[in-house]
RNA sequence: GCCCGGAUGGCCCAGUGGUUACGGCGCGAGGUUGCUAACCUCGUUUCCCUUGUGGAUUCCCAGGUUCGAAUCCUGGUCCGGGCGCCA
């Protein structure tokens, strides 16, 4: 969430941004105003509990020196019955407050573009992209007999999937590529739970995630993660990090749990957008001044590492509306997908400011105050969505898949070879 | 799943119903001296307002009892120990 001083010192400010977002500025009014209610409610009962612990004092006193207490206590019982009733509006307002300013996203950060995805802005791209492909990905690996769909929806519903054989290998191989790489790079490798408390997960995301992409355990009160940002960011919740551990650089592997609720008829066939999969993220905890630093490193070591696969990729900055609403500014890296002659998300680099750090109450000393950290995130592979571009890009006219020499260590063959 | 014990400021730790939660370490600002450092003073939860010698809040979380709760009661979470179950 935003910095209360932010929002009511500036709301031109934040409004800019929303407006930026394509979203209705009106929201920055409405939250203005509950606080407002509260701010003048607050007061209230801060004088009545004033008046409580006056009094009570004195019956204290009283009761020392052998005065007579009777008179004090009757006026003392009276307090509680008014302080009820104003402590109850105050936490219903609270409620409604606190709801309103988590909704409200992240200013956007001066270079990023208004505007939807149409304005998202080519940065930059690696490789040649000419290659032309009637199949996609899905027929290819159901042909070499890789994956089983047709049995997955039937047991699990769509957007379910069976590995099979070569590419269980070449997905591992994926995994183990991005964790040696980034701990060459001095992360540190996390393996986080893949369940977290509802209180937990609200540090990372807003609503409008939870509600199209959370699944929900019934039995807990848990939620399956999305992604393991959320539990990285999860893994200093209410902590005050020390100067010394700052940057904090950690790179986890999870699988990640979507319900993808508000992508019907999207992306159904194979494996480009399923309700599960592996990835390996990038996180960052850091002092603000160095953020954009992290951020220029994350990023690039996605990049490297999608140099070494051999893909043809680009880097792209999205728009305003494009960019979640946790974050100041994210850069997509895109794969080139031969058979849609057309680019598709692999993964996403964000800065997050403080604002899930304001969420989770994460901290760090800073002279005489506690401030909060930035936090920032980047996809390092998302292995499942990785091999869609793999096996579309390295297809040989024989029909065989050719294997990326940085992988060769993991999967042990250079190749997936047609015969089943 | 059952029984027992625990959780207090950034960290460690004291505090069995009553004014301002004790002390140590760390950190920050300022200062003194014999300057590879020692010592002294002040500060170090969060929020609100009329910004000052102001008020509220804060002892794992949520309720409750009370004029008043870190302290008593109920429920929960997590940590440690014991028993049970278990891949």
């Amino acid at each position: 969430m935003l910095d209360i001083n932010l929002l009511r010192g500036k709301p031109e400010e934040v409004k800019k941004s929303l407006k930026k977002r394509l979203l209705p500025e009106i929201i920055v009014d409405n939250f203005l105003k509950i606080d407002n209610k509260w701010r003048i409610l607050k007061v209230e009962v801060d004088n009545l509990r004033a008046r409580r612990n006056k009094i009570s004092q004195e019956i204290n006193l009283a009761k020392k020196s052998g005065k007579s207490i009777n008179s004090l206590i009757k006026e003392a019982k009276e307090i509680p019955k008014k302080l009820l009733e104003k402590e109850k509006s105050l936490e219903d307002i609270g409620r409604k407050r606190l709801e309103l300013w988590r909704e409200i996203p992240n200013i956007v950060n001066d270079d990023v573009p208004a505007g939807d995805e149409a304005k998202n802005k080519v940065i930059k791209k690696y490789g040649v992209a000419r290659k032309k492909l009637k199949e996609g990905h899905a027929k290819l690996l159901e042909n070499l007999g890789l994956i089983n769909t047709k049995k997955a929806s039937e047991v699990a519903g769509s957007r379910f999937y069976y590995l099979k054989n070569e590419l269980v290998k070449l997905n591992l191989s994926l995994i183990n590529f991005a964790l040696d790489f980034l701990r060459k790079k001095d992360f540190n490798l996390i393996q986080p739970p893949y369940m977290l408390k509802k209180q937990v997960l609200e540090g990372a995301v807003t609503l409008d995630t939870f509600k199209d992409a959370i699944y929900k355990v019934e039995t807990e009160d848990l939620y399956l993660i999305g992604t393991a940002e959320h539990a990285l960011n999860a893994y200093k919740f209410n902590e005050v990090l020390s100067q010394k551990e700052l940057p904090l650089r950690l790179a986890a592997i999870s699988p990640c749990f979507r319900r993808e609720a508000g992508a019907h008829g999207k992306d159904t066939k194979g494996i480009f957008r399923t309700h599960q999969f592996e990835k390996v993220e990038q996180f960052v905890f850091s002092k603000p001044e160095d953020s954009w630093k992290e951020f220029d490193l994350i990023l690039k070591n996605s990049v490297e590492m999608y140099k070494k696969l051999g893909i043809p990729f680009r880097t792209v900055l999205l728009a305003a509306g494009d960019t979640s609403k946790t974050s100041t500014k994210t850069i997509d890296l895109e794969g080139y997908y031969p058979s849609q002659g057309e680019y598709r998300e692999l993964g996403s680099c964000s800065n997050c400011l403080d604002y899930q750090a304001r969420r989770s109450n994460i901290k760090f000393p800073d002279k005489n105050e506690l401030k909060f950290v930035y936090t920032l995130n980047s996809t390092a592979i998302a292995t499942e969505r990785m091999i869609t571009c793999l096996v579309e890009n390295f297809l040989q006219k024989d029909g065989s898949i050719k294997i990326p020499s940085c992988l060769w260590k993991y999967t042990g063959f250079k190749v997936i070879k047609t015969e089943k």
